[in-house]
RNA sequence: UGAGUCAGCCAGAUAAUCGCUGCUUUAUCGUUGUACUUUCGGGUAUACGGGUAAAGGGGAGGAAAGUCCGGGCUCCACAGGGCAGGGUGCCAGCUAACGGCUGGGGGGCGCAAGCCUACGACAAGUGCAGCAGAGAGGAGACCGCCAACUUCGGUUGGUAAGGGUGAAAGGGUGCGGUAAGAGCGCACCGGGCCACUGGUAACAGUUGGUUGCAAGGUAAACUCCACCCGGAGCAAGACCAAAUAGGGUUCCUUAUGGUGUGGCCCACAUCGGAACCGGGUAGGUUGCUUGAGCUUAAGAGUGAUUUUAAGCCUAGACGAAUGAUUAUCCACGACAGAACCCGGCUUAUAGGCUGUCUCAGAAA
RNA sequence: CGGCGUUUAGCGCAGCUUGGUAGCGCACUUGGUUUGGGUCCAAGGGGUCGCAGGUUCAAAUCCUGCAACGCCGA
């Protein structure tokens, strides 16, 4: 059986942990999320939530994100290795339904620890991504 | 039955699995204090705090929200009084207090039940009223009406009934009266003042007397009057307390020393250890939930509220718990998440339920 | 969580104290000057005064409620 327990060892407790991560952190991300993880000296993975107020705006949607968050890191949590995350949101995050925060954070999970392995060395960029910032831009 | 009105209640339910949090009980681990014992290694007992595990029971709201008022609590300031500044504003009461609530009065809306109402004073003083209009406040003659004069164009005087302007034009209707008019006179209506009566009062009156009516609006304009208000806020405040941060005192040691400034001497600055002492950053603990508390019954009061008795303990987190998934049911689930605590107000809200009263219709 | 401020034309700001006409600069349009452009000169257009109520004859301005944006306090 695995042990699913969620307890005060697997989160980032104080500031000092979370600017550890600021600084220089393997990022993953999609349309939602950001996160950002560095590997620690512990033998298990720790997770901290910055949800802002700005991003989104109601305390009951800012709660809802957190525990799902939470959960699906608590469900998660055996498959990753010994790395510290920051979870980030981005605007319209509050609009998603349960199930499909499940379904984004579990497959970030996977590309976050994947990037933290000590060999990884980051995709280099497709030629046209700068191309379509720059006719993003002129569209506005 | 329909339409409305007021008051109150509920805020998906049940089950399974996996979690979070603090409480109680039990077990266990190591540590600290105390006592006993000792072969000086330790051992035993007990207490409180701590870690781990198991079991049990608890775990967001009617608005937890906005932060618009009021109070508790904490720190700071403070002899007393006044000014300034801010707030409130019909009367009486309730309350810890209030800008809240209850009851009553005046005014407005509604057929009604009922709802709304910053509602003191402009006769203490000052100010404001653009444009229009003759005139905007103890007024006024533009047109009109009337009289006199007239060169027949008008001029002078009287006049507030009519027209016109404006948001607002100095009681209303009728009769008398007059050159034409006018509270000029009279009747009725309305208003002012003084009594009387009722009411604690605001205020009211088929009451009596008196007054031709006189200086109207605006105080969410300055102001006046009455009453109230010290400032900050739990990120308040209190306690413990790392650093290889740093301050003071004493003692020891060094020193004819090292380093820096300088060409050099001189000179100046700085450099060690121990003990004690406060101040205090990171961090931790506390404040932190038993309270103007809730429920029931009886009593007082029209009511807000209050008295007595009995019973109950009902979130207390700190990167911040109160959840996720699945299944079944139905009315298919709105607004929305405690952060020191209470009393209000305001704003958001799917629907559902209960009762009061009113109006309309039908039947008896 | 607590404390405080701002909202007026496309942008940046006056006007609010003491209520009646919303103004300034840049930008924009048109014309002139120039061979042409810029500069310069002249004229012009453009504003639900954040939203909703209230007071008032009349509200950007006074009062009340709401919203958005921003600042400060570990």
């Amino acid at each position: 059986m695995e042990d699913f327990r969620f307890g005060r060892e697997l989160r980032l407790l104080t500031p000092s942990h979370y600017s550890r991560i600021f600084n220089e952190p393997a990022r993953a991300a999609n349309q939602h999320f950001t996160l950002l993880a560095k590997r620690n000296d512990l033998d298990h993975p720790r997770l901290g939530l910055t949800i802002a107020k700005k991003r989104v705006k109601k305390a009951v949607q800012r709660n809802r994100i957190k525990r799902l968050a939470r959960e699906n890191f608590r469900l998660n949590r055996h498959k990753l290795d010994n790395i510290d995350i920051v979870l980030m949101v981005k605007n319209g995050v509050d609009e998603l339904s349960n199930e499909e925060l499940h379904a984004q954070l579990t497959k970030l999970w996977r590309k976050i620890n994947e990037r933290c392995q000590p060999g990884y060395k980051p995709k280099p960029r497709p030629n046209n991504w700068q191309k379509n910032k720059n006719t993003k831009k002129a569209s506005n």
